[in-house]
DNA sequence: CTTGGTTTGTACTGTGAGTACAACATACGA
DNA sequence: TCGTATGTTGTACTCACAGTACAAACCAAG
């Protein structure tokens, strides 16, 4: 049941939508075999059912964002740089694919609950960030910050939700513009925060 | 069918915690008839079905979170100041509720697509960050930045997911004094951002 | 005690997930 | 060429559960 034939799995993309759409609850088994030509005696074949084809179908997004980030995340640079360009990654594989975005949201508490996929939404998404900000600190080029895991949560949903709601908007023209102008707004915040430069550092007495 | 009587409301609470378990499809309408004591036929005398049960609870929980934002908001403070009090007050009120919030990420898809809760949620997390980053560059207290609209969802991305996931890891012992430690973190980051005061504005060359 | 809203049990209908299975196709080695 | 294994598909089921129908009971308030 994991090597689903590729030309089968292509076929099962055009079911993306349709569950995008209507969450996986609206839509019937028979309308997905019609949506992809492939006959529900095939689709059961193959795949556990429909939970098996949401499972397919998000595996592989997450699999894209673990992986591009995986590669923005593996250079040289200082973890402030690799950082920024996580994000982007992260956002650029997201608005690429905004109807399995859709789909991810739409049935997140199914996804959460298939075990698979709850661990694959912590590599794909959560482990790069909490990485980052510990190799920032040991590098010099992030603040140490008093409760990391929490920053590290909060960053990853600044991260997502921006991603999420903008794949939510519906599919853009420009998909990498799109994405290079969120990563801009998040990195901005995220690195210089939105204290005025007056005001900063008034609150908290001990700089480390 | 709006003005459920206070006793059945009140009795309805106890399905949260099983919908937030199993999510909606995994909970039959007998099993929330059980848990709650309401035979099924009075459930569908009140409600038009599992999803208004859905709907009522996450009304619910996103109208107390916009009052206790709300409050925290119209303050005689500066925007910054009041924008910490409000991170607390959702971080309070989520923690305070954790099964609600469970229910609320679990089926968020089927939320989203209930149109009043779909408001609801916008006017209960988005709005008022919104409204609060608009009124500190106004009065002084934040930073102007380039895209005021990604910020702002990227900072109600930060909060909504602190809090939900910590909603997620199960209820703690002392709801209150985790909303005040979430808060803390989600605050210095928003604030005071991540990179290290040495390589801050080494990126961008106007400070407007 | 009657009238009108609630409450509840019981029995029913309809829909759609998942299964069973037989017929057929395709490949591949003997 | 055949035989066997592996995939493909149509058809016809079963079964669980949401939602409905309805009648009997209940409980005000006039």
């Amino acid at each position: 049941m994991r090597k689903l034939p590729a030309k089968l799995a292509s076929q099962l993309y055009g079911a993306a939508e349709l569950i995008a759409e209507r969450g996986l609850d609206g839509t019937k088994i028979e309308d997905i075999a019609e949506a992809t030509g492939i006959p529900k005696a095939t689709i059961y074949y193959h795949l556990d059912g429909k939970n098996a084809v949401l499972e397919f179908l998000l595996g592989d997004l997450l699999d894209m964002i673990a992986g591009a980030v995986g590669v923005a995340v593996t250079s040289e640079e200082n973890a402030r740089t690799r950082l920024e360009a996580a994000v982007l990654a992260q956002l650029g594989v997201m608005l690429e694919h905004p109807s399995l975005c859709r789909a991810l949201v739409g049935d997140l508490g199914r996804a959460t609950r298939l075990p698979e996929l709850a661990a694959a939404l912590r590599t794909a998404f959560y482990e790069p960030i909490e990485q980052l900000l510990a190799d920032g600190v040991s590098d010099g080029s992030l603040r140490q910050v008093a409760d990391p895991a929490a920053v590290a949560l909060s960053v990853f949903g600044a991260i997502t939700v921006a991603g999420l709601s903008a794949a939510v908007e519906g599919p853009s023209a420009d998909p990498s513009a799109d994405a290079a102008r969120f990563s801009a707004a998040i990195t901005e915040l995220v690195l210089d925060g939105l204290a005025t430069p007056g005001s900063r550092d008034q609150r908290r007495g001990d700089p480390l």
